[in-house]
DNA sequence: TCGTCATGCAACCTTTTGATTGCATTTTCT
DNA sequence: AGAAAATGCAATCAAAAGGTTGCATGACGA
């Protein structure tokens, strides 16, 4: 695995990020959070967006990690998957520190 | 205001989200963080897409608040804004925070 | 001033995304 | 069995995103 492909670095976590990107998603995931699992016709109903529409995005946050789903009878539940947001959160905080770093080298830098 | 119109609900941090989701963005930001301001050659030197697309992710990024531009001379130097980050950074901590207050609700329901 | 380096601007193109509609399938309940 | 509920699947569509090329503009330096 090259250096570039590490896991844990920032930039693998775009798909995270992206699948944050959409405000009816974020609605969904914030939901799910709240609430625990709940059907698609439950999400659906009081969304501005169609039942498809959901299911689509669910699947995106599932891609993502964030969500996942599991049959009940005729119902197919969702359920967030909370411990992705602290992947998320973590790579927010290595790219921050870089940026702590850089300012620490800069400090130096003036010192001398 | 409307309450669903309340700055610092999850809800608004979807453009910040999108923002940060894309590779070639999160590349520019972390570089931008690593190495204090850099002009749009630049960063465009040694990345895999064209000056102009880098120019359009800069502004994407810019709109999200997460870098800023000042002119010097004739180039146009970029730099990180890193407040920013903390901010999405808090975003995920709103949403994993309702997640625990749903644990915690379930917890009492259990108990009684 | 003239060439050159760094950008800005604009048109254009292709792929992806967000969303819809219509119909099929699966499960439940009477 | 037969109706109703919940979902799956597929085709379709408009708009946005990501990228490129070509040319114009602006600033520096010999």
């Amino acid at each position: 695995m090259s250096p570039a492909d590490a896991p844990g670095l920032p930039l693998d976590a775009a798909p995270l990020f992206s699948a944050l990107g959409d405000r009816t998603r974020l609605d969904l995931l914030v939901r799910l959070c709240a609430g625990g699992a709940l059907s698609i016709t439950a999400l659906s109903s009081g969304s501005p967006v169609s039942r498809q529409a959901v299911t689509k995005h669910l699947e995106v946050l599932s891609q993502a990690g964030l969500v996942r789903s599991f049959r009940q009878g005729r119902e197919r539940l969702w359920e967030a998957e909370p411990r992705r947001l602290d992947d998320a959160r973590r790579h927010l905080e290595l790219i921050s520190r870089q940026w702590d770093e850089a300012l620490d080298r800069l400090k130096q830098y003036v010192e001398d």
